[in-house]
DNA sequence: TCTATACTTGAGTGAATTAGTAGGGTATTG
DNA sequence: CAATACCCTACTAATTCACTCAAGTATAGA
């Protein structure tokens, strides 16, 4: 999976951008500035949000960037694809196999599993709005495992299919920063 | 997240070595024939894979190596992080905020959802057995996925069923959007 | 024993990618 | 018209990836 800082500086960004709204426009400096991220590189991730209509921008003095639309209307998944320019792992190595859709073809042996964990990850970030991350910074939250709403928090509850070791070997390898 | 080729490829060989259990031990110079991967990199990942109790090895002539437990005792997440070591995107910068447990500590502000991210993937990984691999081999099954839900179209229903996972991979499944 | 087989380890390297910088523009408004 | 702030292109230092190379160690069968 492609998740990289430029992904995760762009929510950020967006995060920051939905907790000010209320004032006008934000600019960039003042982003760069809370969130300790270089201007330059803000410019850049800016330009890719806004060729993908998730900000507006507003030029001249007293401009800034703006949400292109409501929170609740932004998933995280839009944002790091508009600045990954895809959210795959970098496909299965197309040499030989793999390459396509093509009638007879044989895919490589694991390409369904790879496809399918893309899926999973994107219907995971699709799932997660800006809104709740907004939310999330009003309710500072005990321990992670309560963590925000999505697919995960069930997840966690319906582990009883699985056996002992693979369940505790999953939970332990979490590692937290 | 964390997945090159170094995951896949042990995957891959992984699923090799299912496939050929019948055999005796497998060595890697087949496998390195039938996955077109090379030897000296094959060796480099079964040492990971060994140290991690996910093979052993049979020494000398007619050697080689072998699954440490039956297939379905054998998560493809166990075999990416024992390869990778760590899973985990690399993490929030953890300079000033996000590094750790400390009480009071701030934590940086989207580092719930990564770790939930994390979380989610390694379930999903968690639930995915060699066997089920081997499994599909011999279930040609159609193109199982489809194009996926893009940033147009986002995902307004919570994934409900998470059950369903498994089922998703193996059989096809659309994301509902 | 001898030796071919096969696992085991560590170091090294070229290519690619990442994470930025630099330094110009262009549009808008007070 | 100048200050503000967005916009764009190119470049690069550092890191990481995806291997390769070379030199072992252990074992089984002749």
């Amino acid at each position: 999976m492609r998740l990289t800082t430029k992904g995760r500086f762009a929510v950020t960004a967006m995060l920051d951008l939905a907790l000010n709204a209320s004032d006008g426009p934000v600019t960039l400096a003042n982003i760069a500035a809370r969130q300790k991220i270089s201007l330059s590189y803000l410019e850049q991730l800016f330009a890719k949000l806004r060729r993908n209509d998730l900000v507006a921008s507003v030029r001249g003095p007293g401009g800034g960037y703006q949400l292109a639309r409501s929170s609740d209307q932004l998933s995280v998944a839009e944002i790091i694809i508009a600045v990954e320019e895809s959210i795959d792992s970098r496909q299965c190595e197309g040499k030989k196999d793999c390459l396509g859709e093509g009638a007879g073809h044989r895919r490589c042996m694991t390409h369904d599993l790879w496809e399918s964990l893309n899926q999973n990850v994107i219907q995971f970030l699709s799932a997660v709005t800006l809104a709740e991350l907004v939310q999330q910074q009003f309710t500072p939250t005990e321990p992670a495992t309560k963590t925000v709403s999505g697919p995960a928090s069930r997840v966690k509850s319906r582990q009883e299919d699985t056996n002992k070791r693979r369940a505790s070997f999953a939970a332990e390898n979490v590692v937290a920063s």
